[in-house]
DNA sequence: GGGAACGTCGCG
DNA sequence: CGCGACGTTCCC
């Protein structure tokens, strides 16, 4: 240990209030004096971080009644999360079924924890990196910014609902932002990032990585499950001392001479030591460093959210004083902040500021997703008008009425938007979103209702209820408790009259008609911060850790341009460009609207339902292999959890990772069926291709038999859904890709379990018994007395699956391009035994026409005409 | 709700 | 082991 932070002196001076940035002999003593710490030794040592602030609650204890009530002060931890509405994997998830989901030329930050610097590299390499033994890595590698949203990862993953209660993108930016990013996500090229995408996270850390202290862009909360490994986080309370340290410690550019928390006493910071399966809360604005003790797999997730306004702006403000690129730093905050009071103000009187277009997107995807056919509009989308105090006494309602109507902010709420108001008063008519109506108005509408709010009993505002709450994926939410009763009475004015007309001329979506619809757009709107450049990398990924990297090379850009400027609404969104895509990229698009494994092939017009080759579940995947979760919208709907059974669709935790063909799929050329042999058990020379263009099925040799004239080009196996390639035929034709929104859907089959657990008993997950009664009873009304009383309930138990063989995903993919190197080195290209025998090297598959992806990405450049976007990197 | 695909079981 | 009847799953 070093002395310096040993000393009494040292620790006491620092709990002085800083006045001066210059003033600070302290800090340049700590500095001066430091050499490089070890994280041995911090590891060691607990008792220097003997701060006592992190909560231990139990799922049902933090709920939106807790926030409202406390502010969230601390961080949380919660041991067990069912009862969170958080979906993850199980243990048995691993980083290979991540890859095949995101895709393996996906690419990804990556943090050298020697340096904090970071650097892009794939998904594959990242995965070849992490499976070596840890003594072959050459040096330690963090990657703890991989943004999943829109990819088929998403389906796996929700985050506790409680975030979701809250969260600011979640509940009020532009759904047709998001629907917009969606179609962009998986195209390399494109770049833009439409809405702050910081949602979900995956971490997946080596042991021993470390992340030095920082504190999470634009004073965001953070959410994260720990699936696998062990970290430790010490943490330290945003006070304005620790902030003001942290800004010294972050300007020194001397981080590596300082381990942050040893300039505070034992008492400020707290060392914690996380688990797997459990969840963690950190608050906005907590210094943090995390350190991995463990291979770990960690979900997460950053938000912003009105209980915590000031410490965002707070954050935002101290990033902006040390320079933190842009890119580092939470984006859109300020469009965030008018989104936020956009909705506050709607929620609260009825009137939107958000144009026509938007909301009437908002409704045409309603009646497109068919979720609620009968109603013209969502109803958690428009949340039913709050009546305030204000206008219910210009209503001439009387008291009682009143306080019954009347809305009651918390303190946080208030304080914040308080804080938030004078912030966009400052910033003028900066960074206004263009989907706004009349920002000023509202901004002015805002403080009146602050106004009016003033005298809010915090007690009263204890409600448990989200006032800007928007089930933003309705059809895919864990929770559907959150349905609206007051619908007809607050949304009878809605409705367009000309929704062909472009011009925006009706104002009925308002239900005050003092607005002025056609100054849609407020002359004075302008992007100075934000507005777009031509960036130079690829996919946009944000750092959560902001600060760590200024050290790096990327301190320095010039990123002052990053983010795309939100042009105005264009509903419905245009179609994504259309550009030759390898389906490396388009295969891990994940479409909500659609079954979670559909994103696997065209469609043609032309060919009927019995023309496609359908794929059914591998059986072996994690997800395959797990139970029903009883949480998600399709369990609820099932018979056997309480449901009517209409849905007929499998648990949303179930879809399969890597789907195969069926035992149906027929080769094209020799017309034998693939059969029911497992694929594991299939000879190289039997396994049957599907190209992912022409759709056509063949075993390898008879493809070669057939097509003796393309043999000077070579088939493209994919490395993530197994029996799938790229035929010579297509990439000699130039076979165009399809249009992503022509994505062919695949059927799934049966499942490799039933549910029903020991003796035909079914299992089911409640851990309050009187909820599994209830649900008991209302099986028995529904199903009268059926052949139903044979079925008993049971508690979940926690033998959960024991009998049951995952397979990786990586491993049913490495199984067969084994098998393909043994046919390569068997077959010559015209389908002729090749007398030299079976070759080892992998290698030597480039002498036949048969390579893997990696292989060609090495023989081929950008310019090369086949399929030029997989080589984007 | 139809119906394809597939698992299970009994029979030969 | 192959076959058909029957039940289940789940895409459409």
């Amino acid at each position: 240990m070093v002395s310096k932070v040993e000393g009494r002196r040292l620790r006491t001076r620092v709990k002085k209030n800083y006045v001066d940035d210059d003033d600070d002999e302290f800090f340049e003593e700590a500095l001066e004096t430091g050499q490089k710490w070890r994280i041995e030794e911090k590891l060691t040592t607990p008792d220097n971080y003997q701060g006592k602030f992190a909560e231990e609650l139990t799922a049902d204890e933090f709920n939106l009644s807790y926030i409202q009530r406390t502010g969230f002060p601390n961080p949380i931890i919660v041991k067990q999360h069912r009862g969170l509405g958080l979906r993850v994997p199980t243990s048995h998830f691993t980083i290979h079924d991540v890859r095949s989901c995101i895709g393996s030329q996906r690419l990804i930050d990556v943090v050298h924890v020697d340096t904090q610097e970071s650097t892009q590299m794939t998904m594959k390499s990242w995965t070849d990196y992490y499976d070596q033994s840890p003594e072959k890595r050459s040096q330690l590698l963090n990657v703890i910014s991989c943004e999943f949203s829109h990819t088929k990862l998403e389906q796996y993953v929700e985050s506790p609902s409680i975030v979701r209660d809250i969260d600011w993108v979640s509940n009020t930016w532009p759904k047709y932002w998001l629907d917009i990013q969606a179609q962009y996500q998986n195209n390399l090229k494109q770049e833009h990032m439409y809405y702050p995408k910081t949602r979900k996270y995956v971490l997946m850390s080596v042991a021993k990585c470390f992340t030095d202290f920082h504190i999470d862009m634009g004073g965001s909360s953070v959410w994260y499950h720990i699936l696998k490994g062990k970290k430790i986080f010490w943490v330290l309370p945003p006070t304005e001392s620790h902030l003001r340290l942290y800004e010294e410690w972050i300007l020194s550019g001397q981080q590596n001479k300082c381990f942050f928390a040893d300039l505070c006493t034992k008492n400020d910071c707290q060392m914690i030591i996380l688990e797997p399966g459990w969840t963690f809360f950190l608050p906005s604005g907590w210094i943090h460093a995390v350190y991995t003790v463990e291979d770990s797999l960690v979900f997460g997730g950053n938000f912003l959210n009105s209980f915590k306004i000031p410490m965002q702006i707070q954050v935002w403000m101290i990033e902006r004083k040390v320079r933190v690129p842009d890119r580092f730093r939470y984006p859109y905050f300020i469009e965030s902040m008018w989104y936020i009071i956009q909705h506050y103000v709607y929620s609260l009187t009825g009137i939107t500021h958000i144009t026509d277009d938007c909301l009437e997107y908002a409704q045409k995807q309603q009646e497109t997703d068919g979720i609620n056919p009968t109603t013209p509009i969502n109803l958690s989308d428009l949340k039913p008008c709050r009546t305030s105090r204000l206008l219910l006494v210009n209503n001439n309602n009387n008291n009682k009425d009143i306080e019954q109507q009347h809305q009651h902010l918390t303190r946080f709420e208030l304080d914040g938007l308080q804080t938030l108001c004078s912030l966009l008063r400052k910033l003028k008519d900066k960074s206004i979103p263009e989907d706004l109506i009349q920002p000023q108005q509202l901004l002015e509408s805002m403080e009146r209702l602050l106004i009016d709010h003033a005298s809010d009993d915090s007690q009263l505002s204890i409600t448990g209820q989200s006032i800007i709450h928007y089930n933003y994926n309705h059809q895919y939410s864990f929770d559907t408790t959150t349905n609206n009763q007051n619908e007809t009475e607050t949304f009878r004015g809605i409705k367009r009259k000309n929704p062909d007309n472009n011009n925006m001329q009706q104002s009925s979506f308002h239900h005050h008609q003092h607005h002025q619809h056609h100054q849609h757009l407020h002359p004075s709107h302008q992007y100075d911060t934000l507005s777009m450049q031509q960036p130079t990398t690829n996919v946009v990924t944000l750092h959560p850790s902001t600060t760590v990297l200024l050290s790096g090379p990327l301190a320095s850009s010039n990123s002052s341009n990053y983010y795309p400027t939100p042009h105005p609404p264009p509903p419905p969104p245009p179609p994504p460009p259309q550009q030759q895509q390898h389906y490396a990229n388009n295969y891990n698009q994940y479409n909500p609207t659609k079954s979670p494994t559909q994103q696997h092939y065209q469609t043609d017009k032309n060919t009927t339902a019995k023309d496609r080759h359908k794929r059914v579940r591998c059986k072996q995947c994690e997800p395959c292999c797990r139970d029903d979760c009883s949480e998600c919208v399709h369990c609820k709907d099932m018979p056997k959890f309480g449901g009517v059974g209409k849905m007929k669709q499998c648990c949303l935790t179930k879809q399969c990772i890597a789907p195969i063909l069926p035992s149906t799929a027929t080769c094209q050329i020799c017309l034998k069926k693939k059969g029911s042999r497992k694929l594991s058990q299939l000879k190289p020379e039997e396994i049957l291709y599907e190209c992912e263009r022409c759709m056509e099925i063949h075993h390898l040799p008879c493809f070669h038999t057939s097509q003796s004239d393309t043999s000077t080009n070579e088939g493209v196996f994919s490395d993530d859904i197994p029996e799938t390639w790229l035929c010579p035929k297509c990439i000699t034709a130039n076979t165009p890709e399809p249009p992503l929104y022509k994505l062919r859907p695949i059927v799934r089959r049966t499942l490799v379990t039933t549910n029903k657990g020991k003796n035909g008993l079914i299992e089911l997950p409640y851990s309050d018994p009187s909820q599994q009664q209830h649900h008991i009873l209302q099986q028995q009304q529904q199903q009268q007395q059926q052949q139903q009383q044979q079925q008993h309930y049971h508690m979940y138990g926690a033998n959960v699956n024991t009998n049951l063989h995952y397979t990786d995903s990586y491993e049913i993919m490495e199984n067969e391009a084994k098998k393909r190197r043994l046919y390569a080195s068997m077959y010559t290209t015209n389908g002729n035994i090749d007398s030299s025998g079976i070759t080892t090297n992998p290698s030597s598959t480039m002498s036949n026409n048969l390579v893997a992806l990696d292989d060609l990405s090495q023989s081929l450049n950008d310019s090369d005409l086949y399929i030029p976007q997989m080589f984007a990197v």
